[in-house]
DNA sequence: AAGCTACCCAACCGCCCGCAC
DNA sequence: CGTGCGGGCGGTTGGGTAGCT
């Protein structure tokens, strides 16, 4: 699907990393004026450089007005323990069920705040005289693919396929976790994006005029 | 004050599915 | 029926940065 970069060198060059606010601003005014989806072509009719799959990351995790960022609550925190006890590393389906917050958002999440929390929880019940358990190096990309494999055989693939709601039995972690943690829940997210929302989506109303402001930033920065 | 380490998160990658032709 | 493409998913990576020594 993306294509080789090697051969066809006449072809326009595709733009990897991170996005930049012009970019940004581009693809949120085409989306306005045409609505989402094909996005390949989409990213060919907006003139961005950039590959169909990363415009849709872009657009679906980052840019979506509907989108919050930061701040995952204590009951956010709590459904997703929840789903994911029932459903595993199906973070697209967890994330349905959280209006507003990404698959992407909820995996990061899930894989830097709560999977260190329950190695710990289990550490504390289990490992208390320290032996065994160890062939885990802490690593928690390591933890993602022992837990995943419980229950990753009938993962219809990509295409969201057809969830038959196997309940897999995790480790009772969750019990541990909020038997070892008064107050799970870490209170330092801050949403300091350089650039919000907030800021961008008045922008964009300006449409006609939005390019010409960002260029006028970007000459600036 | 400088260097090092650990953590966080945006973005990429590879794989798979569904559908149109 | 087979093939190709678009789209979606979960896993992984790497840059930035906060905290620590």
């Amino acid at each position: 699907m993306d294509k080789k970069p090697g051969n066809n060198s006449q072809d326009v060059e595709v733009r990897k990393g991170p996005w930049t606010m012009e970019e940004d601003l581009i693809l949120i005014n085409y989306i306005a004026n045409h609505g989402e989806g094909v996005w390949n072509s989409l990213a060919r009719s907006a003139g961005l450089k950039r590959t169909g799959k990363s415009c849709r990351l872009r657009w679906l995790n980052y840019l979506r007005p509907d989108v919050r960022r930061g701040n995952i609550t204590p009951e956010e925190q709590l459904l997703i323990m929840e789903l994911h006890a029932k459903w595993g590393n199906r973070w697209s389906k967890i994330a349905k069920h959280l209006p507003g917050r990404t698959d992407n958002e909820i995996k990061n999440y899930w894989r830097t705040r709560i999977q260190k929390h329950i190695k710990q929880a289990e550490n504390n019940f289990t490992g208390q005289s320290s032996n065994e358990q160890n062939h885990d190096q802490g690593s928690t990309s390591q933890m993602s693919t022992t837990s995943s494999s419980h229950h990753h055989h009938n993962h219809a693939g990509g295409g969201g396929g057809g969830d038959a709601v196997e309940t897999y039995s995790p480790p009772s972690y969750q019990a541990n976790f909020e038997a070892a943690f008064q107050n799970p829940f870490p209170t330092d997210q801050s949403t300091d994006n350089i650039w919000s929302m907030e800021d961008l989506w008045p922008m964009q109303l300006l449409s006609a005029q939005s390019t010409d402001i960002l260029r006028g930033i970007s000459v600036v920065a």
